[in-house]
Order: structure tokens, then C-alpha cells, then sequence
DNA sequence: TTCTACGCCCGCCGTAATCA
DNA sequence: TGATTACGGCGGGCGTAGAA
């Protein structure tokens, strides 16, 4: 089964409240999703009579929206409480099966394999299943029943919100081939188009297609969605969190041009700020850095390193993400930059290397504390002094409350 | 007012091509 | 042969414009 939550992140916020007693007004709510402190467009805020009459818009400081019309109420995203509710349902669902597996932070499989004799058939449990979710946690959520993971996650795809779907493999022909290709997992804007020029339309026209004939156009690529086309997938149900991380990376589009050494230096630094502390976070060291490049005439490049001692610090990280992008650059005006450190291994192993100097175990221990109070005071809570009179932003690049809801894009 | 299509960005990943 | 580079794939978030 794949249990998909609808509209997950207002469904929670919104029984939250109501469970303790806030009075929530739907209408008011301008989004709950996203971390800046600006008013951003979400599916209420479309709705929200007072935004329109106040004139409050998306991308407006709330302060100023909240000057505009007082009775506004603004909530902020709460990870905490969404990671609370995500567990409660993984909670419920492991009361029928052992094997559930987090997918994403609103979306979970369950192997309801030989728990018939305990609750029945598939179809019979998964209603129960959605009836307690609906009453016992307050959130809707589509259920797909199938025979693997990729035709239950089609199936819970369907008509939406508090449905279920059974796509068994006789059902394939005749509820999934009929749907456009695009809507078949992996194929998304870059393949659906060439499948198009091929004459592949449908789900169907490429279950149909010869698969030789789709490795020749899409390489191992082809095969992966002709598989998927006809039904064929035989992942199991994994009770870990997700596949190991095979690398870390991050980057940021700049609203100006970069044209000097230091500004692309401290942006770099803004950006392996967040990549080293998400390298601790999942207790990790890497060994190969790369530096990514974009110009602003669209054209990009990268540049990477190996290093001899996989590492997790901050300025080590730095130090070569600067040696890099000066052996890169080509002194034309930046708007893109990127860090990515991959060939990733645990921080254990970093921790016993016989190389480590007192110098190395003084930064761990800075990297560590400065970890620890971004944690508990927020991400700006310490920052370098050098980014002080600059228009940089100190940190940039994913959260790591983010970094658990991600999902991979592999069954 | 609501919905939909579209484009861009982000983080992550896999792989083909090239190099030493 | 292994390391390195370049490129492009994905899902999802977000903003915008225009149609209904």
C-alpha cells in the first residue's frame, strides 16, 4: 500500500490548532510552508479574502502585511509539528504491518503482505486504515493497494482527497495505459517530450514500445520507465529512513553579477556552511569536493578535487572549495555557484584517522559548538564577521528540518 | 476568484565522455 | 583502469501570467 497525505502541510497545522483550542480561520492563513519571514502564496493565501482587500502581497514582509491588516494571522512552518504528526501516522499504520516504510515526510509504503488473516483483505484494511487516520490524527489521505510499490504509488495518485485505489497488474491495461505518459513515475518534463517525438503518447504506447528501440533513445533510462510502464517493479519495503547519501551539495543563483574573487569566496562560504553542518548532521565525512559554476551568459563548468583524508569541517571544506574555484575560474561575471562534497563515509572513521592534528580536533570542536547553538537559537545565531558589512547572506542553501522531508526520486 | 500552465530553481543522483 | 569532468535526469517548491 502507499499512503499519500493530502495537502499535508495545512491538513496538520490546521488540526493542530483546532486541538488546542486556537481558533483557526482558514481564510487568514497565508502559508504554512516555506521559511523566510515574508508573506508567500499558498493554496489558503489564493482563497484569503483579507489578503486582497488589505492588498497584502506575496513576497511582502509580514510586518508590514501585519501593519496592514492587524487581525492577520500569520503561522510560521513548524517542522516539529509536521515530523510529530508524520511519526503519529507511521505509528498507526505500524500497528498492521511491520514493514512501513517513510518515503517523504507526508507519504509512507506499507507491506501488507500475509497480514490478511489479521485484518482481512487489503481493500478492507485500507479503509479502516484511512478511517482511523481521518478521525484519530484529523488528516485525509489517498491509499493505492497494488501488487509493488510503484503501481500502489500510481494508484494513490488518482482521483484525490480520502480516496482508494487498487491498480493490481490485470487492472494496468485497462486504469493505467489509457493516462498520459507524463503521468508515469520518472518520466517527468525532459523525458515525456522525447517520448512525444517518438510517437509515445500514452502509458500504454510505451508498455507497447519495443525496449531496445527506448534504450537506443534514453539509455538505461528507457528501460527503467518501459519497465515501469508494464507494471515491473519488485523494490521491498524497507524500514530505513533512506537510501545512504551518496553526496551532499548546495548552490545558489545570485541576483548580481559576481565579478571579484572575495564576493565569490564568501559566497562559497555561505553555501559550505550549510553543506558542512549537514555533512555532521548525518555524522558523515567526504572525501571529493567539487565547485560548481555558472556565468551569466548561461554557460557552466566544475572543478573538483580528491582529498587524501575525507573530512567534515567547515574551513577545511572551504579552504579547498576556494583553491578550486580559483583553478576554475575564467574571470567572467558569476551568476550561479555550487559546493557538492560526494565520496561520503561515516565521521567515524574520520575521527580515528592517525592524521588528525590537534589543529583538525580544535575545529571539530569549534564546528561542533557552533552546530549546537545554530540548532537551539536558529542558523544566524553565529555568523562569520566578515559577511557583517557585506549584502551576503551569512548561510545559504537548504535547512536541515528540509533535508527530512526529502524525497528520492528511486522507489 | 480560482484554476492551470509554464518556467525557473534547488538538491540530489547517475552516467557517458574524456583524461592521465 | 581509475579519476575527473560534463551533462542531464528526477521530484518538488515557488512565482507569474492568463484563461475560465
Amino acid at each position: 500500500m502507499h499512503i499519500d497525505v493530502n495537502s499535508a502541510f495545512l491538513s496538520w497545522e490546521a488540526v493542530y490548532r483546532l486541538q488546542h483550542g486556537d481558533s483557526l480561520d482558514l481564510r487568514t492563513v497565508p502559508s504554512v510552508v516555506g521559511g523566510d519571514p515574508v508573506i508567500r502564496r499558498g493554496i489558503v493565501l489564493a482563497k484569503s479574502v483579507p489578503a486582497k482587500k488589505y492588498k497584502i502581497k506575496t513576497g511582502e514582509s509580514i510586518f508590514s502585511a501585519l501593519q496592514k491588516c492587524p487581525s492577520l494571522i500569520i503561522v510560521p512552518p513548524r517542522y516539529d509539528l509536521y515530523i510529530q504528526c508524520s511519526n503519529n501516522l507511521i505509528k498507526l499504520l505500524e500497528e498492521y504491518s511491520p514493514a512501513v516504510q517513510r518515503y517523504s515526510v507526508d507519504e509512507c509504503f506499507l507491506d501488507y503482505t500475509n497480514m490478511e488473516y489479521h485484518f482481512g483483505p487489503p481493500l478492507s484494511a485500507a479503509h479502516t486504515i484511512k478511517e482511523r487516520i481521518k478521525k484519530e490524527l484529523g488528516f485525509t489521505v489517498n491509499i493505492g493497494i497494488s501488487s509493488n510499490k510503484l503501481l500502489a504509488k500510481m494508484a494513490s495518485d488518482f482521483q484525490k482527497p480520502d480516496k482508494i485505489h487498487t491498480l493490481y497488474l490485470h487492472e494496468i491495461e485497462e486504469k493505467m495505459w489509457p493516462l498520459p505518459v507524463e503521468d508515469l513515475f520518472m518520466v517527468g518534463r525532459s523525458t515525456a517530450p522525447k517520448l512525444h517525438k517518438l510517437g509515445i503518447y500514452t502509458i500504454g504506447d510505451l508498455a507497447k514500445a519495443n525496449p531496445k528501440f527506448l534504450y537506443q533513445h534514453l539509455k538505461s533510462h528507457g528501460t527503467l520507465i518501459w519497465n515501469f510502464a508494464n507494471g515491473i517493479e519488485n523494490s521491498p519495503v524497507t524500514r530505513e529512513k533512506s537510501a545512504p547519501i551518496k553526496s551532499i551539495g548546495n548552490s545558489t543563483t545570485i541576483s548580481f553579477d559576481v565579478t571579484d574573487q572575495r564576493t565569490a569566496h564568501l559566497i562559497l562560504l555561505s553555501l559550505v556552511e550549510t553543506v558542512a553542518m549537514r555533512l555532521r548532521n548525518e555524522e558523515c565525512c567526504g572525501k571529493l569536493i567539487s565547485v560548481y559554476i555558472k556565468t551569466n551568459d548561461f554557460r557552466h563548468y566544475s572543478h573538483q578535487k580528491k582529498l587524501e583524508i575525507p573530512t567534515d569541517c567547515t574551513n577545511h571544506i572551504f579552504k579547498y572549495a576556494c583553491e578550486l574555484f580559483d583553478e576554475a575560474w575564467k574571470g567572467e561575471p558569476i551568476r550561479q555557484l555550487g559546493v557538492r562534497i560526494s565520496d561520503l563515509c561515516s565521521n567515524q572513521f574520520c575521527q580515528l584517522s592517525l592524521f588528525d592534528s590537534s589543529d583538525t580536533q580544535k575545529q571539530k570542536a569549534v564546528d561542533k559548538s557552533i552546530d549546537q547553538l545554530r540548532m537551539r537559537y536558529g542558523s544566524m545565531a553565529v555568523i562569520r564577521a566578515s559577511f557583517l558589512h557585506s549584502r551576503l547572506k551569512p548561510i545559504t542553501g537548504g535547512i536541515l528540518e528540509e533535508d527530512y522531508a526529502s524525497m528520492s526520486s528511486i522507489l
